[in-house]
This record gives C-alpha cells, structure tokens and sequence, in this order.
DNA sequence: ATTGAAACTTGCAGCTT
DNA sequence: AAGCTGCAAGTTTCAAT
C-alpha cells in the first residue's frame, strides 16, 4: 500500500505542500537538487497516487462559512444497505468535508462547514430524514485553533 | 469579515478548489469569461485573503499515515496561560491537523494523523506530561469515508 | 544528472468598447 | 469601468547527451 518514497522525495513533497505554485527551479534549489530529477521525481509522485491533487485553500469565514460542526453520530442499522446509502447522502452534501467510520462506541464522525447554526439544522433535520439515525451529537466549533492540510513529512 | 464575492468569482474558485493547475484559459473557458478578467477576479481574491494558498493533497496511506484519530479533551484548566501553553504544543506538533476549541460539555477536538497505534500512544503520552488535561477519549478512524478541502460554494 | 529547446502560460500594458 | 489583444518573460515538458 505505501509507495517507496525516500528522503528527496519527502523534501519534495514538504515544498509542494506548503506551496505549490514554486517553480521547478526553486524547489530543486531549495532541496539542493535541479530541475529534471525534481520534476520526473514530482511525475512519478503523481503517478504513484502519493499526489493526488493540485488545489487552493480557500478562507471559509470569508466565504460567510462561520460555523463548523464536529457530528458524532451512533446507528442501530449495520446492514450494507443502509451504509450505502448513508454514504451517498454524505457525497451528495458539500457541506460534509469529512466523514469518518469508527471503531467503539460511537460509529461516525462528521466534519460540516456551513454559514450559520439555522443551515447546520436544515442539513440535519435533511439527513435524518433522509438514512435513519439511532442519536447524534454535535460539537460546535467556537474557535479554530490549528488547521493545516500538511501531512507529517 | 466576509468578502465581497461574486458568482463569476466562486465558479473561479470552484474551478481552482477542483484543480489548481487549470491554465487561466481553460478557466476562463469553462466560467464563460476570458483570461484577463479571471486573472484579475483571482489576484483580488488572493490579495483579500479569500485564497489563502496553494496546495497539493497527499494520500496519508502511500506516505505510511495509517492510523487518523479524532481526540475529545476535557480540561479544568481555563486560565489563559495554560492555554496558551496547550495551543503552542498543538502547533508545534505536526501530526496535529487540526483544532478547534468547542462549545459545551468537552472543550476541543483534534484530529491526529500517525502511522500507527503505537505513534499515537507516543503523542498521546508527550502530550499529557506537557500539559494538563482532565480527560481524553480518542475515537479511531477504521475508514474515511469522505475527505475534501473544498468549501461548498 | 545536465543541457537545451519547443510549447505553453503568466503577467501586464495599452487599446477598444 | 471592464474586457480584449498582444507580447515579453518565465515555466513546464521532454529529448538528447
């Protein structure tokens, strides 16, 4: 499952994320490499799955996105079917930024982005009516303390 | 807070959110515009913070990440100096992805991204003897059903 | 791994509507 | 004001060595 990915390529990989918009050749100054071997280096990452997607990071409080709600969520239902379904409700929704099966007490956890607590209640009251749910608590976020979509390199 | 943002401007950074490295003139192409405007609608929306940077997305399974955890904390400590202190752990710490101080009964949320059990029973155990903390429970991912970094528009 | 070169893209100035 | 045209500088992509 996990690629060969070696110490250049993780130097690589750590200057992607935090910006992508360098150029080759600043990216290979930096990781004291030059054009060619970063950029076929870069190709091969991207083939191999390991970059999956060229994109922005966008300021949700600017985009009127004010409230993120953490949904832990517990089912009676087990059955495949009703997973399916639960899931596509999840895809379906592009308030859902993440959504998580787990294992122990409590089976999914939900991260939702909306503007306002009103649009969190319209999309829960839209998805309990939509897959049955046995009980449901939701987090409020007050205060995002850290949020970055590096991974650990 | 929120920005003046238009519907030319969020099919601009839909098309961006989707796939940053589209030239300006398949952009331009697909949000029925042409190159100029688009690239002046975008040097506004980076230059008021509404797109903060660019980024690639990294599949944490080929980099080894195997293990995601959600951690729920409780803390009697309310006093600005030992969170002050809890904050500048949580930044230091890369495999820390994101916090967020909550409403209500627990006080934040984590989401911790490792290789394995035993890393996060590492992190766990550093960040317990750095800080105090009342109570913890850490929800493990089995399966992440759904992960975007695109706000809805 | 380096060089080099063609094709493409960006960033901007100046012109047009 | 806002978009269109055109172009120089920069960047990517890839072949040859």
């Amino acid at each position: 499952m996990a690629a060969q990915v070696d110490a250049m390529d993780r130097n690589i990989l750590a200057q992607l994320q935090e910006d992508a918009s360098q150029s080759l050749d600043e990216i290979a100054r930096k990781t004291g490499s030059s054009k060619t071997p970063v950029w076929n280096r870069i190709k091969k990452l991207r083939a191999a799955g390991v970059i999956r997607q060229d994109t922005v990071v966008l300021d949700p409080e600017k985009l009127g996105l004010e409230a993120c709600f953490f949904v832990l969520i517990r089912t009676s239902e087990h059955e495949s079917d009703w997973q399916e379904k639960f899931l596509q409700a999840l895809q379906a929704r592009p308030e859902v930024l993440e959504a998580h099966r787990l294992a122990g007490d409590i089976d999914y956890i939900l991260k939702v982005r909306v503007a306002n607590a009103r649009a969190y209640d319209v999309f829960y009251q839209a998805l309990i009516s939509e897959v049955r749910i046995f009980n449901v608590t939701a987090l409020l976020s007050m205060e995002e303390i850290k949020s970055t979509t590096a991974l650990p390199l």
